[in-house]
DNA sequence: CCAAATCGTATCGTT
């Protein structure tokens, strides 16, 4: 991809102050393209010397380690280009000037932390951070031959990996239940979530999304796959319910999803459970509601506890949906996540179980393999913001600097711009909607619909606004100059680098006023025992008994303890509430208008109107049990909470300090957060680390960067998931037996029409073929070559069709572990634990092929 | 008093 940056470059710099073209068909690197694109520009406000020099050094470097040698460039040497001094500070070496011109040739450099300025730790580092430069595509582990369902759903030939298998089969066959799956970035969670949609054809999917940006950003990208197949997957052509569109818009996308057109449709928390709530209802009334998909759902414990309670109340709209639904037709809950830890596990576990089900876990989860980590502290502001400008000056673009604070934010652009490095900008909560695109169009060089522009960032400055559906993929370094008040935090920050799978620097630079910050940040504000039980008790003294054990209560109560509502007593009165659903003393529900009896036409109107009108204000909860009532039982149960959100995330930032200090690994340190345990089982993430202090100083011990690929098992499927149960008389399986040269697939089709998922045995050719002739069910081709094959793990029911007379282990030990399985195979298999006796003699259920076709 | 973002609907009926 660096084929040409050197002559291309060295005709750029000989051409300089007049313009130059890039010969087409040339192949330059990202970095010589920014420097071409710079250079026109140099000495005005949008580019410095420093960003030519580090682009120019970035540029030598790439060539330098891609092809060998030391390779040199001769760079002007008049104002403004960079002096002989300013080269020095830049780690590169300049030779005499002849002619106005110097040759300039690029030295290693790495960021100093913790360990040894020399020595092997130190090569170490180097050699870290060259791997950054490195221009060539990474080698991806082999590809995953897709089963058929993926293949008619998404007309994909492979899965990207064992986990995306594993997370697609599992939200496909997910009927009516909530399934957690944690994928990593860059596994094609988009297409796990559209399966569903894709493979049927009716109903309605909803797919929460946490910005406004992705909600369009997804619309876009499903009007391209919609018009790709030629289906209609909007009656409108629109996929995105969000505040700001025409209010006809909106009542159209309500009515679509009411009568069950809008196949897919992506919206935030707070649209759901107000504007669209209605249709939602309506939709999953008529059984046409199919699935609610809730993307980044570790929000739900990030936000919203105390910053977006929709993300919260949510649960409680998605359980009047399901309640309504008819049995058979319930909708199917997945929730989707890069980085889950124990906390938001628990969290949503609780609040997204729907009817008797617990709630299914698909993990997938896997540390990062690209960035190679670099620690420093500084006890000094002075010389942390020395040490970061050299970073931002000398490590490889594109580059993010991540701060806690707007004004940290802000003052690092004032303050690269005054080091003379132009070519940044800064993207925190306070930017406006068009500047953040502005400036994601500018750092990438092409707008949202692929046109290519020029680039005219290399460096933006952000806080933790700047990255929530980041589509970037060469993010080549990530700085931190501040202390993040999570490692999900950190973690999540690190991941925007090196979504290509090529490797990345990830610095973390703390200053002395940065654990304070970080401690303010890291506590979440949430109510205390004695104000929030004081709100309980009037919540519900001035609440309606709706039912025996549901209420519904206003927000704007005021609590005893206050005379004058002020915005923040309702804010305050929702939190008392959802901290109660996360104890697990109610669950929340939507407020639903219900006509009382014997009313008049009239009457009801008015009723009608009148809640309408209070909609806002209302909500609703049911209690789980009696507790309540018990001052000091409800005490100690948000006592429980509140303590488990500050133990997890005083957890969080205890991890970063540990990070910090460079003692341990911090692929591993990392790897520990992201550990689960749920219903006494064990969720590792394997650890993985390409470089880090510690790493260094002791290579042996490193879990280096080829961990393990996760290899998730399949949930059982829940009560009643084998309709063909009666057939197996009770027993584990069913023989069924055909006569030589028979053909079996019309008995393969019965089994898929019946709702049979798994065919285990067969070829690629006769599943693809079940698939095209069933269309909608879910056909899943159990590979025996597989990491795991199915058939050894999955409770549910799975065809097994033996290729000779002989039952195979894998299909013995399934029978022996009492697992629904119909084994197809010719008339005179033998029964393998009996010598001398035919299967079909021998089987409790055994049939011909053709008498089961004629019963089915 | 340190960061993060979103949002306003609805209606009838019965084996």
């Amino acid at each position: 991809m660096s084929r040409d940056d050197l002559s291309v470059l060295q005709q750029a710099l000989n051409n300089w102050p007049e313009p130059y073209t890039r010969p087409t068909g040339s192949v330059v690197s990202d970095a010589c393209r920014r420097t071409l694109d710079a250079m026109p520009h140099l000495g005005t406000e949008a580019a410095g010397w420093r960003d030519l020099a580090g682009l120019i050094r970035q540029v030598l470097i790439i060539a330098k380690v891609t092809y060998a040698g030391d390779p040199a460039l001769a760079v002007p040497a008049v104002t403004p280009w960079p002096t002989s001094s300013d080269w020095d500070t830049m780690h590169c070496a300049v030779g005499q000037i002849v002619g106005q011109r110097r040759t300039v040739r690029a030295l290693d450099w790495a960021p100093h932390g913790s360990e040894e300025d020399k020595g092997p730790a130190a090569e170490l580092a180097l050699e870290q951070v060259r791997a950054t430069y490195l221009d060539a595509n990474p080698v991806y582990a082999d590809l995953v031959v897709a089963d058929p369902f993926w293949t008619s759903a998404h007309r994909f030939d492979h899965y990207r990996g064992e986990p995306q298998r594993q997370a697609a089969r599992a939200a496909v066959l997910n009927d009516g239940g909530s399934l957690i799956v944690a994928l990593p970035t860059g596994r094609g969670k988009t297409a796990v979530a559209w399966s569903k949609a894709l493979l049927s054809d009716r109903g309605v999917t909803i797919v929460v999304v946490p910005t406004v940006v992705l909600a369009l950003d997804m619309e876009r990208r499903t009007s391209e796959e919609a018009q790709l197949r030629g289906e209609e997957l909007s009656p409108l052509g629109r996929f995105a319910y969000v505040g700001s569109l025409a209010p006809d818009v909106k009542k159209q996308l309500r009515d679509a999803v009411r009568e069950g057109s809008q196949r897919l449709l992506y919206t935030s928390p707070e649209a759901l459970v107000t504007g669209l709530a209605p249709a939602l209802l309506a939709c999953a009334d008529a059984g046409m509601l199919q699935q609610i998909v809730i993307d980044e759902a570790h929000l739900v414990d990030q936000w919203g506890t105390d910053f977006r309670p929709e993300f919260q109340t949510m649960p409680g709209l998605i359980r009047e949906a399901y309640g309504r639904a008819p049995e058979g037709k319930k909708p199917s809950v997945l929730m989707l996540s890069a980085t889950l830890a124990q906390r938001p596990i628990d969290l949503l576990t609780r609040l997204f179980a729907m009817g008797d089900d617990p709630v299914d876990v698909v993990w997938g989860s896997e540390i990062r393999t690209e960035p190679a980590y670099f620690l420093n502290s500084h006890l000094d502001e002075a010389t942390r913001v020395a040490d970061v400008l050299e970073a931002v000056s000398c490590l490889p673009r594109p580059l993010i600097l991540y701060t806690t604070t707007v004004a940290d934010a802000e003052d690092w652009v004032t303050r690269l711009h005054d080091a003379g490095l132009a070519r940044v900008e800064c993207v925190t909560g306070k930017s406006k909607d068009d500047d953040r695109r502005t400036v994601m169009e500018r750092w990438r060089g092409y707008q949202t619909d692929g046109e290519t522009v020029p680039t005219s960032l290399d460096v933006v400055v952000g806080t933790s606004a700047f990255g929530l559906g980041l589509d970037m993929p060469n993010v080549r370094t990530v700085v931190h100059a501040c202390l993040p008040e999570t490692i999900d935090r950190y973690y999540q920050e690190v991941g925007r680098g090196g979504r290509d799978g090529r490797p990345s620097v990830a610095y973390l630079c703390t200053g002395p006023n940065d654990g304070r910050i970080a401690v303010s940040l890291n506590d979440v504000s949430m109510i205390g025992d004695e104000l929030g039980w004081q709100r309980w008790r009037r919540l519900l003294q001035s609440g309606t008994k709706l039912t025996a054990l549901r209420y519904r209560v206003r927000k704007s109560t005021l609590p005893p303890y206050l005379v004058e509502g002020y915005g923040r007593s309702a804010q305050w009165n929702v939190r008392t509430l959802i901290l109660m659903a996360q104890a697990e003393i109610i669950r929340l529900r939507v407020p639903t208008f219900v006509a009382e009896e014997d009313l008049t036409s009239e009457a009801e109107e008015e009723a009608r109107a009148a809640f309408f009108e209070q909609i806002d204000d209302f909500i609703e909860f049911e209690l789980v049990n009696g507790t309540y009532q018990s001052e000091q039982g409800w005490r100690a149960a948000l006592g429980r909470v509140r303590d488990d959100v500050r133990t997890a995330q005083g957890a969080a930032l205890a991890s970063l300090h540990t990070l910090v200090k460079g003692e341990q690994c911090v692929g591993r340190v990392i790897a520990r957060h992201y550990r689960v345990r749920i219903d006494g089982g064990s969720l590792g993430t394997s650890p993985a680390c390409r470089g880090c202090p510690a790493c260094r100083r002791a290579p042996e011990t490193s879990p280096g960067s080829h961990p393990l690929e996760p290899c998730p098992s399949l949930p059982a499927p829940h009560a009643d998931a084998d309709p063909m149960q009666s057939w197996r008389s009770g027993n584990a399986f069913l023989f069924a037996w055909y006569d030589e040269g028979e053909d079996i697939s019309p008995l393969l089709l019965r089994f898929a029409q019946r709702q049979v998922h798994v065919f285990w045995g067969a070829s690629e050719k006769t599943t693809a073929k079940l698939q095209r002739a069933v269309a909608q069910s879910p056909i899943i081709h159990d590979d025996p070559h597989s990491m795991m094959p199915l058939i050894h793990t999955y409770a549910g029911p799975v065809v097994a069709l033996l290729s000779a007379p002989e039952v195979d282990m894998a299909v013995q030990d399934r029978v022996r572990l009492g697992l629904p399985t119909y084994i197809v195979g010719p008339k005179d298999t033998p029964d393998p634990t009996k010598p001398g006796w035919m299967l079909r003699d021998t089987a409790d259920s055994a049939l011909a092929a053709a008498s089961i076709l004629k019963g089915l």
